[in-house]
DNA sequence: ACAATTATGAAATAATTTTCACAAGCTGGA
DNA sequence: TCCAGCTTGTGAAAATTATTTCATAATTGT
């Protein structure tokens, strides 16, 4: 048969290189609902991806069609045989990878980690949960362990855009009582703690707790210790086919906040974000246009 | 939710005996490699099933659509609904949340980031990636940038236990040249760079090439410019309804590779693993029991 | 067997989609 | 800062595709 028995998605994939931005966007689209944005007209599919119509005829040209219409033909042709394949091997993320790859396995349990958490939360816990980041009248300290201080870099990271007043704490480190000493009534501290709990942490925490702050925590499903004291606790499920907990779906819920915080406080967000833009251009830390 | 939640196949099955003979054929016709033949244009569909084209015309409209273009449309949407595995499918994670709540709305795009991602994603080139980092002859190099310098430190505090020989390096630091300094032919470096892509990062990525290192590169679908220098690729989509990318997926591939390389080296892991937590006991920084 | 009804397809018409030529815009090198 | 070369989008022309009309054929009931 043809030499090049590949798929046409392959085919995208292989000559990605090759194209130009506008192209480029284009296929990644295309790619987006694959196969189905490519068996509408090109109109259709133009619009859809931003881009011009002669864009389109352009790309798939250099995918080594002489129309749009050989390629949606060949679209077609590769719908049908694949339906003719009785196999809908429906359980696999990673399609290129055998059900027992790691890739799959892994993904599993992580989805399977989300669907529980995000099923068992309490949206009235999540929404008080960014309603105290929010609120700026307060400080806002942020304090991560051993693993967990990079997810607390993280939000650490996004709210210093959305907010002033925040501090990373890292509870591992001996310095974290200095930070405790300005810490005022009402402050709140997103504490991330996960087994193995720290006792830093909860010392931590104690101390917050006694100093009237509120504590929000984001913990996994046994729930730390320093559950008794939270004003609110949002558990995670964090287990994987792997010697150490996943960080996935905390993640998952941090960047949720993050988002949700972010759309409250958005004229604020909007603001800081431009003036951080600016500051970057001028120290040409980042390519100007991609 | 809708009365009528059917697939048009459903329909076609439907109305079959309310249909003519021509009408028939052609329905018939259209079943025999569903949805393929559907797609194309009326007047190769009529010609394939040997009725004529008012025919068809006539037969989507019994089926329900005003137009050929309608049923088309309504294909295409099946198929593309089709495709989104079934898990992907809830619109509601957070039950007790509505579906338009940010938690449901959020996680939603990131299960299609990750669909999306592992869907594409080469398993030899994740392997390749995987072996790359095994391999204890070489020097080992992480490597973040402003935000995802917190992916290369989670990544960095597993394989520090996986494996001797692990430095992690911050490209927005001005101290990274001094890491390359050390750098030898065939060490790796794992390269984190989402947009924007950052300058520091690309030179890095330059010098580490020149001193003919490998290069891991972590990035967006849209690929940073560290690609053309890479010896393995993975890109990952970070689409999500927030002002900023998803770190979620890249997580994931992380905490999956981190997982893999685990394995592979279990008896060492182990063993680093036991000598860690016998410090860990003597420094009492954990609670004993949980 | 005949009229009434319905189904069918050829052809004309209408709509659309696709292609092409060209100009404006952008990028990167002197 | 300008110029060369490539990329991109606009609009018109061409081609294809869909819809409608209408005449003819098939079917049904009496």
């Amino acid at each position: 048969m043809a030499i090049a028995e590949q798929s046409i998605s392959d085919r995208i994939h292989g000559v990605l290189d090759a194209l130009t931005r506008a192209e480029r966007q284009l296929a990644q689209s295309v790619l987006e609902n694959y196969p189905a944005s490519g068996l509408g007209p090109l109109t259709a599919l133009a619009k859809d991806a931003a881009v011009s119509v002669p864009t389109v005829a352009r790309m798939v040209q250099k995918l080594g069609y002489k129309s749009y219409s050989e390629f949606q033909a060949a679209l077609r042709e590769e719908l049908r045989a694949k339906v003719k394949t009785p196999i809908a091997k429906h359980d696999t993320w990673a399609e290129a990878a055998p059900s027992g790859h790691i890739l799959n396995r892994f993904t599993d349990a992580v989805i399977d980690n989300i669907r529980l958490t995000l099923g068992q939360i309490d949206p009235d816990a999540f929404d008080h949960a960014c309603d105290l980041m929010t609120n700026q009248d307060h400080h806002l300290y942020i304090v991560g362990g051993r693993i967990t201080h990079t997810l607390a870099e993280y939000l650490f990271l996004h709210m210093q855009v959305i907010r002033p007043n925040v501090t990373h704490v890292q509870s591992t480190s001996n310095t974290w009582p200095h930070y405790l000493l300005n810490a005022k009534e009402g402050d709140v501290f997103v504490i991330f703690d996960v087994r193995r709990y720290e006792n830093n942490t909860l010392k931590l925490a104690e101390l917050a707790h006694q100093r009237k702050a509120k504590i929000v925590l984001m913990t996994d499903q046994w729930r730390s210790p320093v559950h008794q004291l939270a004003t609110v606790c949002l558990s995670n499920r964090i287990v994987v086919p792997s010697a150490w907990d996943s960080a996935t779906t905390i993640m998952l819920l941090l960047e949720t906040m993050i988002s949700s915080i972010q759309t409250f406080n958005w004229t604020q967000t909007k603001a800081r974000m431009e003036e951080l833009e600016d500051m970057f251009d001028q120290t040409k830390l980042f390519r100007k246009f991609t």
